[in-house]
DNA sequence: GCAAGCATGGCAACTGTCCGAGAAATTATC
DNA sequence: GATAATTTCTCGGACAGTTGCCATGCTTGC
């Protein structure tokens, strides 16, 4: 691999030189320079990331830690980092905690050995300022920019999260003004923050109709086609008396609304099925969905933006970008029965 | 942050002995190792990888350029690519091309610059080895794993592919089986070499039969739903008279689909219609839908297999997967007519 | 008693790049 | 023609860690 001094030995000028040519400092003449230029272009010279870093104290590298790279929820939050990256001239380090807190601090470990200059997380758990790897991250001063489910607990820590709550709410809103009453809650693992959000979505809309929340009505049901399937049976093995599901996310959805048709029910005549998230599979799903649209793309335009205040030197802050109901043929009247 | 040095520092010993203690190097005594490595726990200390990466020339790192992180597809063969890293507590840098060479040459040329140990490549055209930017990893004699799209043009390129050729001849002779002789295909972007691969697959199918191709049955299709949506209002207003149609992917099958049921067209009765990928969404398609799987995941294992063989100096190779078609209700016989 | 062996730890050098300071060469001014 | 001002380039060092070799001090063997 060719080094600077390489360009510099073969130029008869110092490596300095050789460095300020290719960086166009004004302190070199134009002849050198271009002569500088040539050479390196001709030998294919290509700079030392790592030597770069180490004087300069700065990796131009982020590190981004999701549950998973194949929920494509989170896929289009990466490709958004990726692209503005990219126009930054800066690199990305992935890494999965596969839902595992454990792996989700070897990942930030890791990520902080390698000196990125910042970190974007998407909790595995509901953050606890006292874990030890997050005050370790604080101690170090690393912005963090986390990825829904607020944790504005210190000055590095900013927050970009879309508005599930809402959405939520919204869902529950919709069955309601459709006259559903019994309304069943497929609910997610109750670890997760983004399922605990959507059930607090569900509890507010149902307190506020002033409709008791029934344990009969609130399955466990993970985030699964198979967990939502699971699910149904039991719903069906109990003969709950719900007219309406309202589901973790599409995939569970998925998984009840087919074990129903398997049935012989029909949806949304019998039973209205909401999901969460509006993944391509729900658009031209046998019954299309009614879903959330979370603004992933944006949400991660704006996490960028957030971490670029962070290393300015602004403060922490708290962007929350608004979910979207969309209302499509899997759920409708309550039925007369 | 805390260096070699500090801990040197508090401990009266010299930079050296910290450094081999905690890489628990046999020449420094059990005692010291204890206490170094439990002032090393106490004060946080996170070795720099730049600084490392420099002194070894090796980077442990890995680059990954693909067209998209939103295709599912991909988001699998990334996963692997990520899970066998980080048992190997290596690092993989994630690139875009978006479909262009342009974007492409730039991400590995950035690569480069961060001195990654091998670099793993989802090219957006067929790879020509006189390209600038291939003739260059080949002269930094870069590890090459190519995803797909053989390319074995030097001794540190390695290939590992699914062998969508035989699925897409396999799709066809399946549908020839049912009786269908007016096989429409839809291809994909002509520049893309998996595009292309169905297409031959196609190709050779037809050949076999002794069926000439028809150009009136050869419909350019993009990768889109919409894509998909349009060609197949083409091939409506041409009232062309193919009994099944094969798609370049499962979103174009969708998207044609869309368009035929919406006509008031019979999927399988009036016409069969195969996709190819097996996303989700062709499982739980209102019709399901006749597709190939790929194995992505088990692409990425091999893909990091063939990487390890060449960062031992073993020569490159040629891995082949096989893709499987996978039946389901959207092919059918022949109508009577 | 002397050489050899061993366990332990330190010194100098090196990785590739870039900053600050100053030297050398060129040009401008009187 | 001498000095000052400017341009152009070089030198030493720092960044944080690792490698090879050497210097201890101690024990063992003959």
């Amino acid at each position: 691999m060719i080094r600077l001094k390489d360009i510099a030995l073969r130029l008869g000028v110092s490596a300095m030189t050789v460095s300020k040519a290719l960086r166009d400092e004004p302190d070199v003449s134009v002849a050198t320079k271009t002569k500088v230029k040539k050479l390196a272009a001709q030998l294919g010279y290509v700079p030392n990331a790592a030597a770069r870093s180490l004087r300069a104290k700065s990796t131009c590298m982020f590190g981004l830690v999701i549950p998973s790279l194949i929920n494509p929820i989170f896929a289009r939050v990466v490709m958004a980092l990726e692209e503005r990256a990219h126009e930054m001239g800066w690199e990305i380090i992935i890494a999965q905690s596969l839902n595992r807190a454990d792996r989700e601090e070897n990942c930030i470990r890791r990520l902080l050995s390698r000196r990125v200059n910042g970190i974007f997380l998407s909790p595995v758990y509901r953050i606890e300022a006292h874990a030890p790897i997050y005050e370790e991250l604080r101690r170090q001063q690393t912005p963090v920019v986390i990825l829904g489910h607020r944790a504005l607990f210190c000055e590095r820590f900013s927050n970009v999260e879309t508005d599930d709550i809402a959405a939520s709410r919204a869902t529950t809103q919709h069955l309601l003004s459709l006259g559903h009453r019994k309304i069943a809650c497929f609910i997610g693992p109750p670890f997760a923050p983004w399922a605990q959000e959507r059930f607090e979505g569900y509890r507010q809309a149902m307190s506020e109709a002033g409709i008791p929340l029934d344990d009969q009505l609130i399955f466990q049901a993970g985030s699964t086609i198979e967990e939502g399937q699971a699910a149904a049976l039991e719903m069906i093995n109990e003969s709950t008396p719900a007219t309406a599901i309202q589901a973790t996310n599409d995939l569970v959805a998925i998984g009840a609304a087919n074990t129903f048709l398997a049935q012989g029910v029909q949806i949304p005549r019998d039973l209205s099925i909401a999901g969460f998230g509006n993944i391509l599979t729900s658009e031209h799903y046998r019954i299309p969905l009614t879903t959330v649209r979370q603004p992933k793309y944006r949400q991660g335009i704006a996490a960028m933006e957030t971490m670029q205040n962070l290393l300015d030197g602004k403060p922490n802050e708290l962007k929350r970008l608004p979910s979207e109901l969309i209302i499509r043929q899997s759920t409708g009247p309550v039925p007369r029965s």
